[in-house]
DNA sequence: CGAATCGCGACGAAATCAGCAGTTCCGACC
DNA sequence: GGTCGGAACTGCTGATTTCGTCGCGATTCG
């Protein structure tokens, strides 16, 4: 469950397999491992080691417009005191889908996926301005997504 | 392949199929359909029509920190002219794996995936900053990634 | 009213998955 | 040099899943 941190060195073929679950989560073992010339079973137990160790991990994502969350932002934080305190708080709201502790103007960034614009205020009014230590925040209201990529990772 | 924009009203069970997916990409249609109280073909269909229509895929996630890619930042950029042109320019980048046009004090977000300060380096300035109609950046190195969600969507 | 469409369940053939045993390879150790 | 142990792979088997197709009922539309 917990994400390993250890750096873990991966062979071609591990990065061959994960090409594969990138282009599509779905594909079968038989058809990976003719992909990258390994057997079906060779390649179940080495994509089941890549998940064991957090080095990859297959789910659904889904385009938030299309799901009725309209509004999307990026919000910028300038924090007094423990940062990761107040990420974990952050991270502890629901409409937060991506959190950073980052070096630069801002000590934290913060994605928010909600319904409409009255969400996203009342979020930044209620709950983020609200938590002890935020000093100011500034909000990046997307507009367009231009581009969202999953299969970095294999370079 | 492209992504349709008309707002799908999905119902309960279609959030609850994604529920599971967001769960585990690999999940079973039948023990999605025992989930949610639909046959198993009922469910191939749902996801067949779910992926089709761009609302959901289901692909392998990666964390770079594993894979050797330890510098991550996010780059706050103010351009003249059209912000549109200049983000596909950027999108054009390998390195930069999400790129979004945002009101406020910056027109476009990007997010950069490296393997170190100086990839980074000779990104923002031999790449990056050369983008004509790039008039400033702002960069936002990653200290730490405290929350990362796929599993918006439904709520 | 009738025809077309849609969503679903049911069914069978084919493919896939999961577990296990056996083999090979390779480095450590004596 | 020989041996031991572990890791990784292959092949096998039965259970499960997938996939195409069919039929049924409800809904839509002309």
């Amino acid at each position: 469950m917990t994400p390993r941190s250890r750096p873990i060195a991966l062979d071609e073929v591990s990065k061959a397999i994960i090409e594969q679950l990138q282009e599509d989560g779905r594909r079968s073992y038989a058809e990976i491992g003719k992909a990258v010339g390994l057997s079906e079973a060779a390649v179940r137990q080495r994509v089941q080691k890549l998940t064991d160790a957090g080095v990859m991990q297959v789910v659904a994502v889904t385009d938030p417009m299309q799901l009725g969350f309209y509004r999307q932002a990026m919000v910028g934080i300038r924090v007094t005191g423990d940062s990761r305190v107040i990420a974990q708080k952050l991270s502890d709201i629901t409409a937060v889908d991506y959190v950073v502790l980052t070096a630069g103007s801002f000590d934290i960034l913060a994605e928010i996926v909600c319904e409409n614009d009255d969400e996203l205020i009342e979020l930044l009014n209620e709950r983020i301005r609200r938590i002890d230590g935020v000093e100011a925040t500034e909000t990046f209201v997307y507009l367009k997504l231009q581009k969202q990529l999953y299969n970095w990772g294999t370079r």
